[in-house]
This record gives structure tokens, C-alpha cells and sequence, in this order.
DNA sequence: AATGAATGAGCATTCATTCAT
DNA sequence: GATGAATGAATGCTCATTCAT
């Protein structure tokens, strides 16, 4: 009587139109993308799709929110099972760098900038970009002001603006990824970790 | 009969469209705002607007050419002048930083973020802003190899990957205003500043 | 394997899926209302309700008939067993009235008017009320002209004008009663009665 | 400089798109007529209506409107001139029955169907609709009041009342040409007119 | 040059109907 | 019989662009 849908049918395709969502809004950005390209990618139907979402702003929300929670999850697991500041930091580079050098790293790139103009005039999106940076933030400030008592950051300086400046290295990074997938990733690394270490300078010149 | 216009009106016009452009943009994106809009913002009738422009795109095209250009103008003037390596970083710094709290930036802001997105899939804006960023790359690379000459910054490092970090510090502080227009860019260009000093590290040099 | 449906079963639901029906027919009216909230209303699947009526024209039109019967119903049988023209006219008035003040008129009210606008381009809509119309102005015209054998109205006038006039009287009722729920259909009654016992007029009768 | 459209252009634009959607919504109905339609009819793209009209609601209720003004202005105009009572309702009643002969009545009749039924579902047509039958009614029990001074109506009935069914003889003829548009309007002319001198009732057998 | 009404292809969304389960 | 996810043609509406004035 009641024809069973494998379990987790509908989560399934949720799933499956977000990622088709996700593919397009990367290479077409939010406004350029239509409905119909979307539902030809997730292989469904107009009618199909609105089954899922409510609307193309729904469709939006949802790519931006899986997108920020991957992101967030990123950071978070890199310094979770660290012990002092500084191989935290190094896990945190580590992590991130070699993501940044994995396939499909170009797609997410675009579509976090996408999100990040979207969000200064839509507000659902701007709420959930907040939300992610504040985590992000957080746990960043936490790690700096640790690396302060532990004599890795000089004490002097406001520890927002350490992590604003370390955050920056990855957004930046994101923007010039976008704009040349190929660039050295691992050299940008080097000089991120340089930076921690306080061997950018100089003086010691370690010969590598 | 044709009245004699006055000399320059042509491209005063054209300048006048054109903010009227960048200020829709900003405020709506490149493919939300109409050309209704434009034409409105800047007092002249849609006839009028495609006197001096060809299409919506042309329009694009030219905000994101000036704006760049400004942005290229900031970069270059505030090393011009400049002696030793430190006091061109120092006025980098300096001058990068006080425009970051005039009045406008929040606009300039996120018409850059608005051009990065477009520019991963149109041709034009990207060609536009790969060259402002191969400018601004070269002579950022030029000063960090007098740095390195100088002793400011290790050899061991990459040249170009140092220059992508410092302008990661810019582009990701952009990111970082455009969601948060209030941030302290003040703490912000300290720190920036203690990288270049070798000062973040913790041990000594606590004196502000 | 197929269990023994109770006795009239079908006729129960397609009952059950017209009753939803025409109360949404008269919220929303025909072509606002969609199969959906057809099936939501009657507590069934799309599926079921198309095992049933074979398209949504079909159901409009199951509940024209219904709707229309109904109708007619109310008019014969308050005729029915009247003996003298004045009393026929009395017993119609009455019942037609009192059904005026029953709960569940503005329902009947809304989807009458719903059929009538229908009806002017539904050929199957038309052909319904054509037939219930025709059924009650035979009806009407055949107590006319008992009345006017009897001398309750005048010889001189179209027996057939004159039935649809006093039809016109139920059938403005409803469209005012559409647009005014509580209006005094007492009142209304009245003036009907006196114009059928010929006390309309001035000066004489003004004993109620 | 500026493009003279003649004198009452935008005016004139308004009312050819108001013709057209009265003729498609008496031949089709509100909800069946689709802005494609309209636009053909109208000789005009769809982008053209839509300088004149913001949304088909729009259309529709400006539609509603200009009938609505009509209708009240025939009634109004009817019983303007007219001296005692029975003239009045002599007047109004030639005026009216003349007027349910004209060619064009058959599309009016049926756009005041279909703005009937939609009123009971949409405010701001119920508004339109209610304004105009209060100024009808008003002007109605008015003429009513003054028949009862003047002895031509019975004083012990309730005057919003007789004008209610008055009224119905009016709208129940609409309901009646909607079915049957080639129903003889003089016969059941001549009974309002009965109805209004006293002589519907059998007695006199006024003699044609 | 300027105007702004007009164009019409294109968009997001809906909904009667179907059919695999 | 019943389910409800899927279909896809059709709808109301938008907007870059044109052109008669």
C-alpha cells in the first residue's frame, strides 16, 4: 500500500540537487545559474526539484550552509587533537594547505567567492557566512591567545587582529587560487609557516 | 544646429554612467541590477545610456577597469617614492591601511568581491584583473626581493610566495570588511606590520 | 486477495472526494484550486483521487450535478404537495427561505455563483444548470399559470416573464447574499410573499 | 528632445489593454485567460502591458473598476431627471431593460458573473463590487422611501428590503441572459414594471 | 544626442496528470 | 486500490536592447 522509498530517499535527493546546485553556482554564479540548468544537472525535473526546495533562494541557502559547514569542519578537526600552539599550527597549516592542493578545490574556491559577494546584499546568506567565520574565529583567537602564553606570538599584539591576519592568509589565498588555479601552493605555505615559526625575517636565513 | 559641447563632455558622461554603475553594483551585483537602475542612478534615459555604451557588458567592463586601475594607482604611488626596503613596506602599510578606513571603502569593497566572482567566468573582467594583480604581484615581488637583499626577509623563502601571503593580508582583509565594516583595521595593520618587522613573534620586542 | 469492498464503497468515495471538492471549489473557485488541495481536503493521494474521476473537468462537473440536484430538489419538493396556487407559492417561499438562513448557504452561494460564471464557457457546466434551470421554470411557469387561472396574478402578462422574474428573485438573493452573509432574508421573504399576494403596493394592507 | 507622444497616449494605451482583458475575461474567465492572451488581443508584447499595469491582479481589478463605474452610472443617470416616485422607477426601468438589449450585453453580463464569484474571494474586488452596489442601493432605498410617502409602495415594509428585491429583478435577469442570451427582456420588462404599479396581482386583469 | 514606449526571448515557478512501487 | 515522487508544458512576469519621434 505504501510504496517504500528506500531509506533516506529524500535525503538522498536533497543531496543530489544541492551538489548539482553547488557544480553550476560555481561555474555560473548564483544569478547566471537558471532553474533549468540546475534540475538538467541533478538529472530531475522542474517539478521534480520543487519537491525538494521551495524556491531558487532555498536552493542558495542550502549550498551555502553545507558549504560553510564543510569549511568550519575543516578548521576545527585540523586543531583538534593538537597539543601545544605551535604543532597546532602546524596541523592547521598542514591540513588546510594540502587540502588546498586537492581535486575539486577550484569549484569550492568559486563558490566561496560567489557566497561572499552574495552575502553583502542577502541576508540569509550573510547570516550563515557569519556564523562560520564567528566559529572559525573563535577557535583562531582561542589558538593565538594560547600561542601568546606560550611565548609563539608577541604578547603586545591584539589577539583579534593576529587571527583577522591569519585568516586573511587563507581567504586571500582562496581569491588568488580563483584567479590562478595553479599557483604554488606549497611555496605559500612555506612562507604562512615562516610567519608562525617568526623565521619570515632575515637574520637567521635558514638555509633550507 | 549641434550645439558645440563642451570639451570632455563625452567622456564626463561616460564617467557619470559609470558611477552610477558601480554604486548599483555594489549595492546589487553585476546581474541584479538592471540597466533600468543604472540609467535611473545616473539621470539619463536607457536611449541615452546606450549612446555611450554598447551593452550591459561594456558597462561592466568599464567600472571594473577603472576601478582596478585605482586600485593599481594606490599600490604603485604608495612605494614610488620610497628609500630603503622597511620604509617601503612601512608606507605600503601606511597608505594601504588609511584608505581601508575612508569613507567609500565598504563600496570599493564589495565591488571587488562582486569583479573576483565574475572574473572566474567572464573573460573580460578576469583579463582586467589579471593585470591590475600581475602589476601590483611585480612590484610587491620587486620590493621583497630588495627585502631579502636588504635582510628584511629570509632567502630561503620564495620571493613570489612571500608576495602572495603580504597580498593575501590585503585582499583578505577586504573579505573580512565586507562582513564586518566596523573591524578594528587599525590592530589589524599592526600586526601586519610586526610581520614585516619580524615582531610578531613572542619572546621579545613586547614595546608597542 | 482483494478484500470484499463494503457495499457501495466506490459511491462513498467519489461522495467523499466531491464533498472536498466543491468546499474548495467554493473558497477558491474552480481554477484556483488545485488537484492538490483536492486530495489534501478528501484525505487522499493524487492517486487515489484520479481512481475515481478520470481529470479535474470531471470532477467539476460531478459536482455541478450534484450541486444542481440539489437544487431542484428543494424547488419540487416544496411545490409538492401544495393544494391552491397561493399556498404553493407560500410553502415555496417558506422553504426556499428558511434553506436562506441554514448554516452551510454561503458555501451553496459561492459555488452556485462559481457554476453560473463557469457555465457561460463549460459546455458541460451549461448543459447541467440548462437542465436544472429548465427543470424549475417549468416548474414555475406551470404554477404561474395555475395562479393566473386562479386570479392570484394577471392574465395580461407572459406567464413565462413572470416565473422568471420571481426565479430572479432567488437567484439576486444569492448574489447579494454572496457579497452581504447577513443580510435580513426575513425582510427579503416578505417583500417576495407581498408581491406574489399582490400587497406590494401603497395604499391599502399595511397590516403585516 | 523629448518624443511628444500625442495628448493622452499612456490613457489611451491603458484603456485598448482594459478592452482587450474584458473581452478575454468575459470569453474566458479571470483565471483561464492567460497574459499572453491579453497582450494579443491588446495587439501589445508583454513587456508593453506591463508599463501600463503592474500584475494581471492589476489588470483585473482596473477592469472591475471601469464596469463597476459604468453599471452605477446607469442606474444613477436613470432616476436623475425623474419628477414623483413612479416616474422614477419608469425611468430607471426603461433605461435599464433598454440597455439589456444593446449588443455588447452578453459580454457584460458574463464579466459580471465572473467578477461576482471572484469577489467572494478577492478583497480588493469585493471592495469595487461592494462600493458600487452601496451607491446603487442607497440610490435604490432612496426612490423606495419616496414611493412609500407617495403611496406606491406599502409603508409596512422594510424599504432596504424592497430595494433588495428590486435589485434582484436586475441581477437575476444577468443571471438569466447569461444562460439564455436571447430571453425576451420586454415581457419580463413589462412584469418589473407590474410589480412596481400594483397590477401583477390577478384582480384588475388589465387587458393588453 | 535624448527620450521612453515597445519588444520578445527568457526566467522561476506551478500543477494536472502519470506510474513504479 | 493506494501512494506520492516525478513529469514537463505552460504561466506570469522581467529586462537588455531598439527605434520612432
Amino acid at each position: 500500500m505504501t510504496p517504500l522509498m528506500p531509506e533516506g530517499y529524500l535525503e538522498t535527493r536533497r543531496r543530489q540537487i544541492i551538489e548539482a546546485a553547488v557544480s553550476c553556482f560555481s561555474r555560473r554564479g548564483f544569478h547566471q545559474t537558471t532553474m533549468q540548468e540546475i534540475c538538467k544537472t541533478a538529472g530531475l525535473s522542474p517539478g521534480a526539484v520543487y519537491n525538494y526546495f521551495r524556491s531558487k533562494e532555498d536552493i542558495i541557502s542550502a549550498c551555502a550552509e553545507i558549504s560553510e559547514k564543510r569549511n568550519e569542519n575543516i578548521f576545527v578537526n585540523a586543531t583538534a587533537e593538537a597539543g601545544d600552539s605551535i604543532s597546532a599550527f602546524d596541523s592547521l597549516i598542514g591540513t588546510f594547505f594540502s587540502l588546498a592542493k586537492q581535486e575539486g578545490i577550484y569549484e569550492a574556491v568559486r563558490f566561496d567567492l560567489e557566497m561572499w559577494a552574495e552575502a553583502t546584499r542577502n541576508e540569509r546568506i550573510d547570516e550563515i557566512l557569519q556564523a562560520n567565520k564567528d566559529a572559525i574565529m573563535n577557535h583562531l583567537i582561542n589558538e593565538v591567545e594560547k600561542g601568546q602564553d606560550e611565548g609563539l606570538f608577541n604578547n603586545a599584539l591584539d589577539s583579534t587582529a593576529i587571527a583577522q591576519v591569519l585568516f586573511s592568509m587563507v581567504l586571500g589565498l582562496e581569491v588568488q587560487i580563483a584567479s590562478n588555479p595553479n599557483m604554488d601552493v606549497d611555496a605559500y605555505a612555506d612562507v604562512c609557516q615562516s610567519i608562525v615559526w617568526g623565521t619570515l625575517s632575515g637574520g637567521e636565513g635558514s638555509s633550507e
